[in-house]
DNA sequence: GTCTATACGCGGATAGAC
DNA sequence: GTCTATCCGCGTATAGAC
């Protein structure tokens, strides 16, 4: 919680009650490492108000609910960052490796988070809304081939067939493959969305 | 999974209260009715008791939870039927032609049951065996190339991606293309993860 | 304006009387 | 076996104290 107002261990903050608009990075803290940790279904409003030392009932006078609390806190976006500046040719590879990091178990906590509550519209449609800004604006502009913005949407759905099966399904067969025969097997199969082989019997 | 217990078509069994042993297939049949129409979360306990004519204890006491009365009642396989027995060479556009197919709607409801329901430990470990069971087993021996359950595995993965952003997302992008594009595009991509050199060697 | 207290209507699940 | 009554937790709303 860096936003501590001139607490010592902010952890105990939950004792005393912050005056003013304090409370509400209180309340924003205290949602993002909630729903980090536990989700969205799992991360109630009222572990939330407790966490952050304040009543429940401020949490939704505050945000209005806890989808758009949830919105505001946690970022949607998974930071994907100058993974697709590289070369196209590999762009595959690198999507797969960059998630499969494991020095990276945010994305994992807030991938949970967000499938959690992708059944909420608002959460849904901000969904699609990164989908296409993120990953369909600046690829599918350099994609040879028909249907960019499809395939480049398509790919999207891949990634997530696979963030699904990882961290929601927990399936043991690829949790327990070697991450790098993952990254080169699944990302060579989303690289084929993006750069078709140039084989001439595609039809 | 559907076993008939010689009832014929129960829909309007509401009315009357069964006695005896007849209230759990009262139960099953709309259970089975409301999840697939509103999916896990949408159905709630007290909505299938009141569909069965029952009173919402009853459901309890006779299943156990809500979990298991899903398991118990909601398909976890999603009919794939045959799709696996054709050429190997085909298969990755068969089976995206199959789950795109409209006149297959229930495969769509069942779908998002199952997603909704997914963090529920029982469900998911059901869902992990029934890949295991249905595509793993019968598909991997016939693979060539190393890793053979791991890429029907994530072939899977991939699957349930392009379910996800069709049937739970309902991606703007996915939705609005042609099935025939979306078939041989995305059925090449995971053909790519089955059969990796497409021209070369064939089988 | 900020916060507290209380409460409504939902959800799943349980105990015990008929 | 069936139902009545109840419990606890959830998201949310509101009246009113400071």
């Amino acid at each position: 919680m860096p936003y501590g107002c001139a607490v010592t261990k902010t952890s105990d903050a939950r004792r005393l009650r912050p005056a003013g608009l304090a409370t509400r990075t209180a309340i924003e803290d205290a949602a993002r490492a909630l729903f980090a940790e536990r989700g969205f279904d799992g991360a109630s409003v009222r572990a939330i108000a407790a966490e952050a030392g304040v009543d429940p009932a401020l949490v939704i006078r505050h945000f209005g609910s806890k989808e758009a609390l949830f919105l505001r806190t946690v970022d949607t976006s998974l930071g994907i960052g100058t993974v697709l500046d590289g070369p196209l040719e590999t762009v595959g590879r690198r999507l797969v490796a960059y998630f499969l990091d494991p020095r990276r178990p945010v994305i994992r906590q807030r991938y949970v988070a967000l499938a959690q509550a992708a059944h909420h519209d608002q959460v849904r449609e901000e969904m699609i809304r990164h989908t296409a800004e993120t990953y369909v604006a600046p690829l599918a502009p350099r994609l040879p081939g028909p249907h960019p913005e499809l395939r480049v949407a398509l790919a999207v759905a891949q990634l997530g067939g696979l963030l699904n099966l990882l961290f929601l399904q927990r399936d043991p067969i690829v949790t327990a493959a070697e991450p790098e025969v993952v990254i080169a097997t699944y990302g060579d199969a989303i690289q084929r969305l993006l750069t078709p082989v140039p084989t001439d019997e595609d039809a």
